[in-house]
DNA sequence: CAAGTAATAGTACGACCGTTCGTACAGTTA
DNA sequence: TAACTGTACGAACGGTCGTACTATTACTTG
């Protein structure tokens, strides 16, 4: 069984490609999608052998999973671990928005958000793949509509969240497809307004 | 060269089957993508042979500009047509919208909202039919900022484009993603709030 | 240094991909 | 009847896909 580490703390060498590998094949996820991410095109663009790339999953299925993971750890590391420096309710919830713009914004995956190129890609398609990329997507939501419900706005929380979501997405494929920065500055002007606080 | 129609007014057998073929290539399309649609699946799908299939568009580009254009005139028949009937400005807004919805909804594409399949997909891949799907959606933008600021809204039509249509494609891809048509109240209810005219 | 194991490379496979080609047949026009 | 056009067919091409094996290298450990 692998261990991941050495007894000196170092990364074993194969745990160190597997990295690099589902690195790359987020990077091309987010453009080509978790379908038209291939094994023989990893393995052209890492140098890798093909066999060698598979060798660490086994079957497609299982690197795609792998990729959904990696995506996720990212995006908690980049997204959710700052905001989480925040206060709870209305000062994290607003953190979690700037986050994950800036997130979008300076491509962190080359297509823009990771989920949101893969969401609609596996929502009609069964299997383990779309649970995975499902269950991320429930997770991002019912962390917002936490927040939501933590703060002083006077409206359901899950709508709030909903809303606040979907300014998110539109943002993300708006600015890409059309090449449209200004597409941010549209969220966060619509994300300003639903997250003032109720007038006393 | 075809002329689509017979001198007695009926269709051309040739363009009958390629009609056909658009009709299930658009509706293969909104689930798998427009990558994920084969010329060879469509071509046992429908029982006609893969160059049969393959003669009527004579490359794989082509065949999905023709499935984008097929899937823009159903989307104008169903969606756009009924609400040019209501008075330009607040109530064809809401007729259009509301017809987005219900387009969605009752899944006049079998896996929701055509474009919003699509256009992920095409958002970071350069090509003629990214532009042909871009278009689409621009012309859809321009629609619903023309009459927003036809309306008596007290915000930037174009913002109030953006957002809407936000609430429109974030409710399509979580009740196909998560199979849960609760989505399409939430964006009735935010599109409701966002179209209520200004008090005056 | 030797043994053993983990990691990568090499090779081959069957399936499907988009595409090309030659052909068959129906319907129209001359 | 003859020529032509539109339409669809079957077979085959080179290429890529995921996957299965075996061989070879690199590293760890005794």
């Amino acid at each position: 069984m692998t261990t991941v580490v050495n007894p000196d703390g170092r990364l074993e060498r194969g745990e160190q490609t597997r990295r690099l590998i589902l690195r790359r094949a987020a990077d091309i996820a987010s453009v080509e999608g978790l379908e038209g991410l291939s094994i023989g095109r990893l393995s052209t663009e890492l140098e890798i052998s093909k066999s060698g790339v598979f060798a660490h999953f086994g079957s497609k299925e299982e690197l795609q999973l792998a990729t959904v993971r990696a995506a996720k750890k990212i995006f908690i590391d980049e997204v959710i671990t700052p905001a989480l420096q925040r206060e709870a309710g209305l000062p994290r919830l607003r953190a979690l928005c700037e986050g994950w713009l800036g997130y979008s914004e300076h491509r962190t995956f080359p297509g823009g958000c990771f989920f949101a190129a893969v969401q609609p890609e596996f929502s009609s398609r069964p299997g383990r793949v779309r649970d995975a990329v499902a269950e991320a997507g429930t997770g991002w939501s019912d962390l917002i509509r936490d927040q939501a419900g933590k703060s002083d706005l006077d409206a359901d929380p899950a709508q709030v969240a909903f809303e606040v979501i979907a300014f998110m997405e539109a943002a993300n494929v708006q600015a890409i497809l059309h090449s449209d920065p200004d597409a941010y500055d549209r969220a966060r002007a619509a994300i300003r307004a639903r997250l003032t606080p109720r007038r006393s």
